[in-house]
DNA sequence: CTGAAAGCGCTAACAG
DNA sequence: CTGTTAGCGCTTTCAG
């Protein structure tokens, strides 16, 4: 590998002028920057970005930690960071922070050591407490976590709002027994989403009844779970928000195993817009949670500030309905229709034939 | 940020006491390594890495291209490697390499800089010229890549085997009406998986026509496609074997819209168990590709290598199969069974209700 | 077992 | 506009 120390002896420049013309900015006659330029090409020189970074206390990388690297959820995130840091030629390191405080924090110093110039963070695990000290060490930026202090160095999504659209779409959609199912209590989406719901409620007129919201977690088995959980509890549903779409993949998986038909006996509707939800029969109907496009924000945001000091604004999503099959609209019958369908509901065996 | 230097001072050692114990390795006095690791703590200490790269020439971390960062293929890959790395204390660094050759030449540039000491490649455009020389300038490893000279530092997959066992599955539930869809027949794993249908059908005396045999690519809308070129061509299959998942996806979707059932009336099996495998109606039954053992695997090699010189060898997989619900047996009926099902798939007009 | 000293390859004032 | 001169923080001989 060759160094900036021969590229400079057969340019017959010092190591400071080929230091310059690599970094583009200072002045250089072009006659000197064409033969350095020359010289580099001639010897297939590459900078050793450890010695850059050590020398200039910059690496024109900044680091990402995320919980998991594979995940519906995940991917996209880590595809808008890099194209965006891609086209203004900065790199990207990834870390996995599995959801854990000790491997987030282990993930954040990896990335320090490593010189990031700053980081962007999707972790649920930390507070303020360790994130504010944090961000006086390296800029930190934030996507879908509240830290006050860091407000404007985050990017978040409307959680709440975005329940309360699922739920009043679905009531708009003539429906009024309602039930609710969150993801671990202790996440603020699930939180927020669930608050969404109450808020859709009550502002029509419904009643919330706990026995109608079931806590569970954000996977597949978690939504049959709590399929199961609605129907031991003999919740005469029509309708079921899932805060997000694993959870509603289960709800349709279990209910279609009692069977019961989504959407013309139950209507679903989750929440994410995960790729799989257009693969499931039928086809959820969700809400849109832009996870690249967030990301890739995130990652122009810290640019802008770490590189040309354009202080960064806190930036808000909103996540937008898709329309899709799994929901129907009920349509009041003479008889009485919705509660035909909570009869069913209540009555089908489960997993009869299985 | 404390240096080495500081703590030198606080332990009263010189620097390179320190770093010996920083290294584990040498001889150090038990009461002196203690007195060093107490001023680290004291200090709470971090080794600079770029600092530590400069001197050493040696990172403790490799490098990994994928193609991309996001999709259901390369996700447990990125975790299998991240997952034994970690437990060896090194870390991993992503590179996106976006499927073109530039890109990811250059994704490996970057990684090379970063003075990473192997890489791990998932990529599907470099070839020997570029790879044999690259791997002598940093031992590079190779997921799902033949390249002759390199074999002993290669994880693959015996797609050949997995076409192969995929299609005698569906002869041996009764099908003899198989048409094949492939991938986009540049790449290794369509062709393989193309000649282990072949194979099979062979085998069993069953006769191979091109018009049973459709090229797509790797996607769910190349299965659409392919599915409405099967009912163009008029190929009165019973069964079908897609050469990936998504492709899988796609032809159930087509097939659904045309009003044809499966299993009931066409059995189709993919290849690769993607997660969402489990998650479409009916489930997919397909070929198990255990990408995360494989990845990690790679990484294991790398590190024996890398770290410790002990000589890599070739490691195959073999897929295995999933029974799930997408494929049901034939069983022949007096009135041949199977040719009221080529009727229908025949007859039947393309997406009557859309 | 420990210290001194010489860099690793590059950047960043400071002169000129 | 370009060269000189110091380091950045750590590892690594080489002595002792």
């Amino acid at each position: 590998m060759p160094t900036i120390k021969e590229v400079s002896e057969l340019a017959r420049v010092s190591q400071a002028t080929v230091s310059r013309v690599m970094n583009g900015s200072d002045r250089v006659t072009e006659s000197t920057r064409k033969r350095v330029m020359e010289a580099m090409k001639a010897l297939g020189y590459r900078p050793n970005s450890a010695a850059q970074s050590l020398a200039s206390n910059r690496s024109n990388s900044i680091g990402m930690v995320v919980s998991q690297l594979d995940g519906p959820f995940y991917g996209p995130m880590m595809a808008g960071v890099e194209d965006t840091l891609r086209q203004a030629h900065k790199h990207l390191i990834i870390a996995a922070g599995h959801g854990e405080a000790a491997a987030e924090e282990e993930a954040i110093e990896f990335l320090i050591n490593r010189q990031v110039d700053g980081l962007i963070l999707l972790v649920e695990r930390l507070d303020a407490d360790y994130l504010l000290p944090l961000n006086e060490r390296v800029p930190t930026f934030l996507i879908n976590h509240h830290i006050k202090g860091l407000r404007n160095q985050s990017v978040w999504i409307d959680n709440l709002n975005g329940g309360y659209q699922a739920t009043r779409y679905l009531i708009e959609q003539g429906h009024s027994r309602i039930a609710c199912i969150t993801g671990q209590i202790w996440k603020q989406d699930a939180i927020d989403r669930l608050e969404g719901y109450k808020k859709a409620m009550n502002e029509a007129g419904l009643p919330i009844d706990d026995n109608w919201i079931v806590n569970s977690y954000f996977e597949v088995p978690g939504g049959i779970e709590a399929f199961d959980t609605l129907q031991a509890r003999r919740v005469a549903c029509t309708a079921v928000f899932a805060t997000n779409d694993e959870l509603a993949f289960g709800v349709m998986e279990a209910a279609s195993e009692a069977g019961i038909v989504v959407p013309d006996d139950l209507s679903v509707i989750g929440f994410d817009d995960v790729l799989t939800a257009t693969y499931v029969k039928p086809k959820l109907t969700t809400m849109h949670f832009p996870m690249f496009d967030m990301a890739s924000s995130a990652a122009r945001m810290a640019l802008q500030w770490i590189y040309q000091k354009r202080p960064p604004a806190e930036l808000a999503f909103q996540p937008t309905l898709v329309e899709r099959q799994s929901v129907k609209p009920l349509t009041p019958s003479p008889s009485g229709r919705s509660d035909a369908l909570a009869e069913q509901l209540l009555l089908s065996p489960k997993h009869p034939e299985k």
